[in-house]
DNA sequence: GTCTATAAGAAGATAGAC
DNA sequence: GTCTATCTTCTTATAGAC
């Protein structure tokens, strides 16, 4: 990786740890292994790293949609798979979100930034939300009312089927950003959330007899 | 309201839409009126004016788990409450807790910093995650294991449906912090939550009847 | 308790040699 | 591209008058 690269690499695990004001450019050029005016040949100021790490997010988001599908390919292959979904093959869904977001390094700096700095912009509010909030529900509800369409789920709201998925989802992930210890403890819930989802959600096979 | 709690609301507003790092003595100092070198007569650094911020906040929190009940007095009357609860009564419950959370000024702001800073120190997390995670699951899960317990409400698994419960409202809040102009929004989905999440839950009187 | 003046130090950024 | 030296500005905090 090149030194314009590591700039932004070091400068984003500073940022996520201690938030953009508690970094200094000193700080960042230390753990790249050079002196603080060398780093103003690669980038012009402070903020020009920040803002060139949100660039670079945008350029990885639309990477990032694939690893939160269950094969990892495209949505289509998705589409087949999920109407034909075990409580098992959604767990695996709900696990594959969930580690996914919760230890890919990259995302995970990435949100524990934005997390600190939501407030202090809106377009970073902006981001926060659409990332972690309407595209996941977006993309879940699209899966999961495939699985209602299929017959594997029933409900009479998708939108509130899948933040019922989702926000447990969500929500875990946040204790875990602030309380790694609790991840294995978040990882049981998980499970058990998902498996109660099901549950709930699943076709009720003697309705379907019944009509 | 005195000069001394007067500075610690006014940096409160500041840390709670800034972050400390980005809050200036003298901004606080100009909200209160004062000069900087004045609020040094009253809080020895600008460390001391947060810390005290959090020490006054502990002192709240025994007063707000109140606001978290139905009506307000206390558990055991709470209690009597739950054993008989219709789906309106239970919006009401998931209401009263969103909007308490959502509209309390002073909660509002001390978790907006707490949202900022809870990377900085250990301490802050466990604050962040037993104020707004932990206690709540807790609360929330009494009283729904007493509709449980009085036939009201049916599952395998309590703590699962308290998840189920309060996870979307955690995450709707959320989400109206970073973006109050989806408050109304926000409203309509809570409401819609509770409702499916009441269908969900209810015992089933087929159920019941059959047994 | 509030003020003005100011010390002390930190941090972002630039100049110019190599 | 990296360095040392340095500038400039900002920010916390203190000194001491009123």
């Amino acid at each position: 990786m090149d030194t314009k690269h590591r700039i932004l690499d070091e400068a984003l695990t500073l940022f996520s740890e201690k938030g953009y004001a508690n970094v200094f450019v000193a700080d960042i050029a230390e753990r790249v292994g050079i002196k603080a005016p060398s780093l103003y040949k690669h980038y012009k100021s402070k903020q020009a790293i920040f803002n060139a790490i949100v660039e670079e997010m945008n350029r990885r988001f639309s990477e990032e949609a694939g690893a939160l599908r269950i094969d990892g390919t495209n949505a289509a292959a998705d589409a087949e798979i999920y109407k034909h979904i075990s409580e098992d093959e959604l767990i695996a869904l709900g696990n594959n979100l969930f580690l996914y977001f919760l230890h890919d390094d990259y995302t995970k700096r990435f949100r524990k930034m934005l997390t600190i700095e939501q407030f202090h912009d809106k377009k970073l509010a902006d981001v926060y939300t659409k990332k972690y909030v309407d595209d996941p529900l977006s993309y879940q509800g699209m899966l999961l009312g495939l699985m209602v369409t299929a017959g594997v789920l029933q409900t009479e709201d998708v939108n509130i089927m899948t933040l019922h998925f989702y926000a447990p989802i969500y929500m875990l992930l946040t204790i875990c950003d602030r309380e790694p210890e609790r991840e294995a403890e978040a990882l049981k819930t998980m499970e058990a959330h998902i498996r109660q989802f099901n549950r709930i959600y699943a076709r009720d096979e003697e309705l379907i007899q019944s009509k």
